[in-house]
DNA sequence: GGGTGTGAACGGATTCACAGCA
DNA sequence: TGCTGTGAATCCGTTCACACCC
């Protein structure tokens, strides 16, 4: 009944109340929560709808109430943790990024195959060797995964986290990976991103330069 | 008349059938090849018909052709370039993933605030100070821009990009940014991907815990 | 027989339009 | 008056079902 969507947008709206909440506003209306994460109104107020919240009428939402029902509703009672694979370029600057970012949600465990990376700790975040995935996530407790490897080992390592009992899954190796019915699992892929944008970024120039117009035309 | 999600599986395909072709397979079905991607058989046959390309019936697709297919359809006539701001842990992280990956399209300036990194050049690629990032987006004639700055810095990235001409910008950082109607807009935004990791994965734990059934009936 | 090509049906997400309330 | 809440309409991507072809 809730969408992938509307999970990633309550994300997004939970960011930007924090920061009004910040700015010392305390009420904001469906147009301007939209307004910040450039969404629509309506869709805002779908949302919201969607989370079991009401606002007030001719005021808005209350901000701290708000916030209190996205985070009610988007963590879980307790904080759950993440084991990640692959402490290369991409896997460090993960633990960078993720580092101390939530109170509910964290990496707590990473795992590689370099043994020259065994042993140290990146961020507060100690590395096991990958011949010992599936216990390490066991003994942590993890319930996600995280895939910073390269593609060949991408499939083994959602194995192993699956088998150590993760729950979710998020790879960022440039291949799709297969896990259980019963794990979450999401594709973040670099490289196709980029030639995304690279692609739009090309036929949006090319119909600038002819003017526009031909756009309908070229169907038949 | 293509859509973003067509594009995204096209850059899939692509891999899939350099993997094959390198494997020596010369003719693929379109069942096999949405087993590579984890996709549907209809949904592949809709994306090929898009780009024009036709198979042979009773065989299937010939490898080296749709390969062919795909690229013409995907990368322009020449070599697009990408600008990156910021060279933190996740700019040099990109840029690490991204060297040498494609012919058609690469990294080839970065911009970024500290100086101490200014002058040097990361995976092959010059930094250059920030403050001259619209110039220098000009002069190297990048078509394309990376955002992997801090959130408060995001803005003023897209800014500079767009002001030196870009036409698609890849936003990493977890804000949204603005940019002109003639500018393709992407955000690939790490903290809302985890966070919907841990939204379903968890969901999905409590449904397996009660047994599943509970599903439809908690609508009313 | 075993594959592709495609009009038509489907389904789900978004948007519209307006009722209802402070 | 100006906002939220929501049924109805719309739009768009996906899937089905089957014609057609080697």
């Amino acid at each position: 009944m809730i969408s992938e969507r509307n999970v990633e947008r309550l994300s997004l709206y939970r960011r930007a109340l924090l920061q009004m909440r910040e700015d010392g506003v305390e009420v904001v209306s469906s147009q301007r929560l939209a307004d910040a994460v450039h969404g629509k109104a309506t869709q805002v107020r779908r949302d919201v709808m969607a989370l079991g919240y009401s606002g007030i009428p001719n005021a808005g939402y209350v901000v701290r109430d708000l916030l209190a029902s996205i985070s009610d509703f988007m963590d879980g009672p307790q904080m759950q943790s993440a084991a990640l694979v692959g402490v290369g370029n991409l896997g460090s600057a993960l633990l960078a990024h993720f580092s101390g970012r939530w109170r509910q949600l964290g990496i707590k465990v990473a795992f590689d195959v370099d043994v020259t990376k065994v042993g140290r700790t990146f961020w507060d975040c100690p590395v096991y060797p990958v011949k010992r995935l599936a216990e390490g996530v066991q003994e942590f407790g993890a319930q996600l995964g995280i895939i910073a490897t390269p593609p060949q080992a991408a499939q083994a390592a959602a194995d192993g986290l699956c088998a150590g009992g993760v729950r979710g899954v998020l790879n960022f190796a440039p291949v799709r990976v297969r896990v259980p019915e019963t794990v979450y699992l999401e594709h973040v892929d670099l490289a196709t991103s980029l030639e995304k944008v690279a692609y739009f970024a090309r036929v949006k120039a090319e119909g600038v330069e002819m003017g526009e117009e031909a756009e309908e035309k070229e169907e038949e």
